[in-house]
This record gives C-alpha cells, sequence and structure tokens, in this order.
DNA sequence: CGGGGAATTGATTGAAATCAAGATAGGTGG
DNA sequence: CCACCTATCTTGATTTCAATCAATTCCCCG
C-alpha cells in the first residue's frame, strides 16, 4: 500500500515525485492532485485512538509521519495487529460503513485525512483513481497474504527475523539507515503483531543478538549485522 | 470475493442474479457481460495444479464448480493455504506480472479463465469494472484479515470452530444444507489452513464431537449441532 | 535522584507438535 | 460381490516450543 500512497500525497508539500518510480508505468498524477484538494492534515499524540473498531467510517486516512497500529480485539481481550503504517501507507479503506479494526497513533503522528464518501464518489467516475484504489488495495493484499504465512507457518525465530528485515526494508524507503533499525513500537506491539508474547520477543532478540545476526544498541534501537543469517531464517 | 465474481459469472449460465442482491447498490451486469464474453471453460481433476508459484500470472479464474487451494510454500515445505476458493470465488489477481501463489484442484473443478491482460486493459477505461475489481478486492482483503486474527491468536479448538462456521455459511449460500458441511478437503489441507497439524485438526474435531457441539457422520461430513456453542468458540 | 513503565531473565507449565501405531474407508481387480 | 490394498484418518505416547507465572533490571522523565 505504501508506494503508491506516498505518491498520492507527496505533491502536497512540493516534492513532486515522477509518478512512474511507483506505479509501473501507470500516471497517479491526477489523481493524486484530486485527493490532496480534499485532504486535511490532522495530528495524534502516541497512543491516541484515530478511531475504533465498528465505528462509522468516514474517512480515508494517509501517514505523513509517525507510525500507526491497525488492530482487532478478540472479546476476551487478546489482540491481533494486522499492520503498522509507516510515512506513506493509507489506511480506513472500508467497502461497508463501519470500521473492521481501530487504528492507534505507536508514535506522535500526522495524517491526511479524505472524507471516504468524497473519495469513492469521485472514484466512481474517475478510473484513473479507481484503478490507483485498486492497486493500493492489492499492496495491502500481498503484505496480509505473506503474513498469513508468516503466522501460520513460522517459528519465532523467524517471524522476528522477517519482522526486522521487513521493516528496514520500509524505513530506508523513507531515508533511514539501511542497516539499523528503530523500533518505534514497544515489545507489547510487536509480539501482537507476530503472534507471539512479549516475552518471547524479549528472548528471540536476545538470542538473534547472541548468535550476532543483529546487535542491540538498545531496546529500541537494533542494528542488523548478519543479513544473510537473517534472510536464512526468514525462510 | 465471493459474492460478486459470482455475479460476474453468473449470467454465462442462464441464471440472472439481481445485481443489487449482491453490490450494495452497484450495478455489475454489463461489467459480467463483458467478463463472460472473454471468458472460456476449462476444467481439472482433483490435485491438478491450475499454475505454480512464480509462473507468470496470464490468467484471472472464477470457479464455477468445485473448491481450488491457494497456497504457499516455504523453503522446507511447510505450506500455508491462504484460501479455499468455492463456487463463485475469484483468484489469480495480480498486479505483477507472476503468480505469487500455487493454485490447486482440491476437488475436480470447472474453472471460467479470463486473459488478465485483456481484463486490465477493459478495466482502465470502464469504471464500473474497475470497481468491481476493487470490491472483489477488498472483499479479499478483509477475509485474509479475519484469517490473521485466527492465525495469530485463536487457539486449536477456536480455529476449527470458526472454520466449520465459516464453510457452513458459505457453502449454504451455494444451496447445501446449513447445517451439514461436506469436506472437499482432506485433513492436510484444512491443518495448512488453519496453521495445525492433521493430528491436532483430527483431536479437535474428536473434541468437539465429545463435546456435542458437532457430529462427525463421516470424516467428510459434519453436522453442526450447537451453532451457539461453536459461536462462542469463534470469539 | 528516585519513581514507574518497559524490557529482560528465570522457572515452570501447557498446548500443540512430533513420533508411532492402528483403524477406516475408497477404489480396484479377481 | 467381496477381499485386498492403500490412502486417509484417528488415537496414543512423548517431546518441544512458546506461554505463563514471577522477579529483577533498565531506562526514561520529572
Amino acid at each position: 500500500m505504501s508506494a503508491h500512497a506516498a505518491t498520492l500525497v507527496c505533491h502536497s508539500h512540493g516534492k513532486p515525485t515522477p509518478a512512474a518510480q511507483w506505479n509501473d508505468g501507470f500516471d497517479l498524477s491526477k489523481s493524486a492532485e484530486t485527493v490532496i484538494a480534499l485532504s486535511s492534515i490532522i495530528q495524534f499524540p502516541r497512543n491516541a485512538e484515530v478511531f475504533g473498531e465498528d465505528e462509522p467510517a468516514d474517512y480515508v486516512y494517509v501517514v505523513l509521519s509517525g507510525v500507526v497500529r491497525i488492530c482487532k480485539l478478540l472479546g476476551d481481550g487478546r489482540r491481533q495487529i494486522e499492520t503498522f503504517c509507516l510515512a506513506g501507507d493509507a489506511f480506513g479503506w472500508e467497502t461497508g460503513d463501519r470500521n473492521r479494526f481501530s487504528a492507534e497513533a505507536v508514535s506522535e503522528c500526522r495524517l491526511a485525512r479524505i472524507k471516504r464518501s468524497i473519495l469513492f464518489a469521485r472514484a466512481s467516475d474517475d478510473p484513473e483513481l479507481s484503478q490507483a484504489m485498486w492497486l493500493l488495495t492489492m499492496a495491502e493484499l500481498h503484505r496480509a497474504q505473506e503474513h498469513l504465512l508468516l503466522l501460520g507457518r513460522k517459528t519465532a525465530h523467524e517471524r522476528v527475523a522477517t519482522f526486522l528485515i521487513d521493516l528496514a526494508r520500509r524505513s530506508c524507503r523513507a531515508g533511514a539507515n539501511a542497516n539499523e533499525v528503530t523500533l518505534a513500537m514497544s515489545r507489547q506491539d510487536i509480539a501482537d503483531y507476530l503472534g507471539l508474547t512479549i516475552e518471547t520477543v524479549s528472548r528471540t532478540l536476545t538470542s538473534l543478538e547472541e548468535s550476532a545476526l543483529i546487535s542491540l544498541v538498545s531496546s529500541r534501537r537494533i542494528v542488523l549485522k548478519d543479513r544473510c543469517g537473517l534472510r536464512r531464517l526468514d525462510a
């Protein structure tokens, strides 16, 4: 989802991006301008709720800065984080009128917000926008499907390795050092994303450090020391 | 994904369906006719491969009868079934030029096949078709997201209960008895879908029968005796 | 400097995996 | 039509990985 959404919004910040860079030859710039003209920017503090599960779904959001977690809860409080949205990622797409997730700010973050009804109305007679939405949704589906494989069949070590590699890849797109990952999220968030417990996440990170695959600079800063070794775990 | 796809193809069999029934007011019939005119029908025997992971993605398929499993493999053979496609479900959507899954016939099945390139070309100047594709993709995303919650946070009992309820719901749409589920797939397929082993699936079914929630008429036929009890497990 | 949430580490338990037989049933050929 | 053969499924015994229970320890911030 990230790449296309980034294109959708970055025009509004005076940084025009060659559309072809992201879109496999499909030009989104007109869609982007349409969307930008309709969006407003809002800010959320750490841990604030952007929207709750089952609330009316009125807006689509694009992350400008910070990290947002998208979660589902089970009756007894068990939580599954479906995804972390970084700068450029969009969330809040719904076909029905209620959110099927809650969205919360992991760190303080700035979001662009577009009224869903307006966006959908435009899409119905704008093939470019409609196709852009489809591409975004497909990208998100691909991500979810990779995550299914992780949750269904990978070990704790493999899950954590996959998570670190993925996060490094996504962060360095936004300009960060490719080998040092800064975790905006807590161990609990990581655990709920990977289908593990905080203790297992912590132990696994320690174990990866003992194997010299990573280095725990601090609890929220991790250096990937041996990418090949990690990728081997990524299976 | 199922509902819209069903609408897309059922016109070709002389059973016109009121479009509004499936589409929340969005009329797909013109798209359906376009798609139908371009599709050809092919048949696959049990366990045949429809397409393999990493093969060129040339077609989009809609299941007319039978069941197809969509899977991903890990290097060492561990398998995750992403979804089972029943009559009316579509699969093979890709944004890139390679399949990110393999697709195999669980039972003998008939499929409608449409060239991806043609479909995409039409979509680029047919807002209705484009929107139909978006709705289908969103539906599939929702399904995948529910499955993430299952794989990440549910117990074996909850997974099996959820699976049975879901399968009953989807089958009875196709006219089957709402309380008797016929399993087209093996225990191994179910295990790889639910992130469990065949032994655990088998034991869990036995345990659900001992709790009088279901009745195992035969290994492939299951009667849901206590829906409320099952739904309680479904969390 | 000290308070408190977050993270780590340790001890133990437990749910599901693995290893290992049997039981059932579907299909085939005599 | 029956008996055999082989897949598939079930059941049992044991192990294992991650969860749970339980202390510390580490920082971050006032």
